[in-house]
RNA sequence: GCGCUCGUAGCUCAGUGGAUAGAGCAACGGACUUCUAAUCCGUCGGUCGUUGGUUCGAAUCCAACCGGGCGCGCCA
């Protein structure tokens, strides 16, 4: 359902732009008039009054003058009723699949196998994983791709380091790595050995990764991510076809040598070069993006590639990008696009971290969620909905490209614009709708001001899902999601259900019924569960 | 030095070139023999970093400056 389309549809003829949109002043406004004045010299009010006398809106709204020349729209009751009876009937509540589905590909999580998952995860899982629900309800063919940090350097420390000592922690062999220049020496032979199959070495590697995954899905289950064995994509799997991209690159004239190193420089010379070939023969990072990125525009196919990756490395992908698309991995019609996320920032607004300065592990963040959550609740299962629920909706409630400062009371909120507020009004809703028994959508009407704004809002979930498919601005949905529970909340104290009248009863018990299937739906788009009690 | 990004109420944040810039928190004042008060209603609170420019109209676009964060050749 979409009142801000059916609006303009009654106006096509008379504005080439109708610029409908949702108004504080009335239900939508135009302000086409205003934009027209100029080139049609007249007053920006005497075009809005012909907008008003020409358009037929009947059976539709109502339309008045307003301002120094908006048009203001009032849909009709007898619209908005019939509209919230349809969307309560449909299972997909009033939002459509599209009609161009896509093979989407999200790159996110992307832990690296030789340490462990800190606080520094939980924002490319987090909004990946939410990016992959809302695109895959939407009807794309969305693939997981988790491009696990498998390859390279680190790997060559802990190995050595494992092989040495039997420990497994990749923080002591980096601290070893860092003071003893003997070990240093030995950690990068082990990379050369990693790299050309020496056995024993290739053993251990295997050994490190399966325990690492086994960790990371374990998180991921805790976490409600729907990634899954099958989706791991590790960089080293991208390995047998470097040396191919490099010599594709280099064929088409892409490449120069520059200290050693071949290059790409696709913004110029003044600007900072994508390193393809190190000048020891080896390979870094940017020829695994670009072997993955064409491996997955031209094997899989995918057209849409995300890349659920931190804003730091928004020069990084710009690079990768073009020299894709220069290369020919990246043609017309096929898009990639770096999502980028901002940092989660400490109480003192600097990166968070730990008091003793090393960084928050995932596992013990989880913990104290769960622990604080524990005072709200007596039952384990809700305490760690509520608790992840927090964590998460924290995550994405706020625009993904800028920081967020990470704070344990506002979270956990129970008021304001949190998770464990939506997931209040919505164990709210189960409990109505429990009292009332078996409840089949009926006919709406709309008749108090308190219900006339919650079907508003309720005919606006399709408008705000088909914006956060393109914009990938979760917090969009979260916003929208937060106002459908504060004006479910006033509906709430003002209008009785169980106890109004036959008839309005069933109205109200259809609200309710739609409100908690929106705010179910939406929460479980954001990866974030919806427990029928608190 | 070059580049990216952010700067909005005491705090945390929304804000798609359009009307008097909005929420939540905090503060203050109200509402519970309830459909879960984990809630709701109300009040208070703004030089939208600064200065120019574009525009009928700028928090929004452009430029310069100030302040914070981040990146900039062989880690990923």
């Amino acid at each position: 359902m979409n009142l801000e389309a059916l609006l303009s549809a009654r106006l096509t003829g008379i504005l080439d732009e109708p610029a409908v949109r949702r108004s504080p002043h009335a239900d939508f406004q135009s302000g086409a008039a205003l934009a027209l004045a100029r080139v049609r010299r007249k007053q920006p009010r005497e075009i809005a009054a012909d907008v008003v006398a020409r358009a037929n809106l009947a059976g539709l709204a109502s339309a008045e003058v307003s301002g120094p020349g908006f048009v203001n729209f009032t849909i009709s009751d007898a619209v908005l009723a019939a509209a919230a009876t349809e969307v309560a009937r449909d299972p997909r509540l009033g939002v459509p699949r599209t009609g161009h589905p896509e093979t989407v590909l999200v790159d996110y999580s992307g832990p690296n196998a030789a340490k462990e998952l800190t606080v520094g995860h939980l924002r490319p899982t987090v909004i990946g994983d939410a990016v992959v629900r809302v695109l895959e309800w939407l009807g794309h063919d969305v693939i997981r791709a988790n491009h696990l940090g498998d390859w390279g350097t680190s790997f060559g420390m802990l190995i050595e380091h494992v092989i040495n000592t039997g420990d497994d922690s990749y923080q002591r062999a980096r601290a070893r790595f860092d003071t003893d220049a003997d070990f240093k020496a030995r950690a990068q032979r082990r990379v050369v050995l990693l790299q050309s199959g020496d056995p024993e070495t290739l053993r251990w590697w295997e050994r490190l990764v399966t325990e690492s995954k086994r960790d990371f899905l374990d998180a991921y289950e805790r976490l409600g991510v729907t990634l899954t064995e099958g989706d791991f994509a590790g960089e080293s799997s991208y390995q047998p076809w470097l040396a191919e991209v490099v010599d594709e690159l280099t064929a088409k004239g892409l490449l120069v040598e520059s200290d050693g190193a071949l290059c790409a420089f696709p913004f110029g010379r003044d600007h900072a070069p994508l390193i393809v070939r190190k000048s020891d023969g080896g390979y870094g990072y940017a020829t695994t993006d670009l072997a993955a990125l064409r491996y997955r525009t031209q094997e899989l196919p995918a057209t849409r590639l995300l890349y659920v990756v931190g804003a730091p490395q928004r020069t990084h992908f710009a690079m990768v990008f073009a020299v894709a698309r220069a290369a020919g991995w990246l043609p017309d019609g096929v898009h990639a696009e770096h999502v980028a996320f901002g940092s989660i920032l400490g109480p003192d607004g600097r990166m968070f971290r730990s008091r003793s300065g090393a960084s928050v592990k995932l596992a013990e963040l989880l913990d104290e969620a769960v622990a604080r959550a524990g005072e709200l609740t007596t039952d384990p299962a809700v305490a760690a909905a509520v608790a992840v629920g927090a964590v998460k909706y924290a995550d994405l409630s706020s625009d993904r490209t800028g920081d967020y400062v990470f704070d344990w009371d506002r979270m956990l909120a129970l008021t304001g614009n949190t998770g464990p507020y939506l997931q209040y009004a919505y164990a709210r809703i189960s409990s109505i709708l429990d009292r009332a028994g078996a409840v089949t959508p009926a006919a709406v009407t709309v008749t108090d001001p308190a219900e006339r704004a919650l079907v508003l809002e309720l005919l606006a979930f399709e408008p705000v899902m088909t914006g956060v498919a393109g914009s990938l601005e979760l917090h969009r949905l979260t916003g929208y999601l937060h106002t459908l529970a504060a004006l479910f909340s006033t509906f709430y104290e003002r209008c009785p259900v169980l106890r109004a009248p036959d008839g309005v009863r069933e109205s109200r018990l259809t609200l309710c019924l739609l409100t908690g299937r929106i705010l179910r739906r939406g929460l479980d788009l954001l990866g974030i569960a919806t427990p029928a009690r608190l």
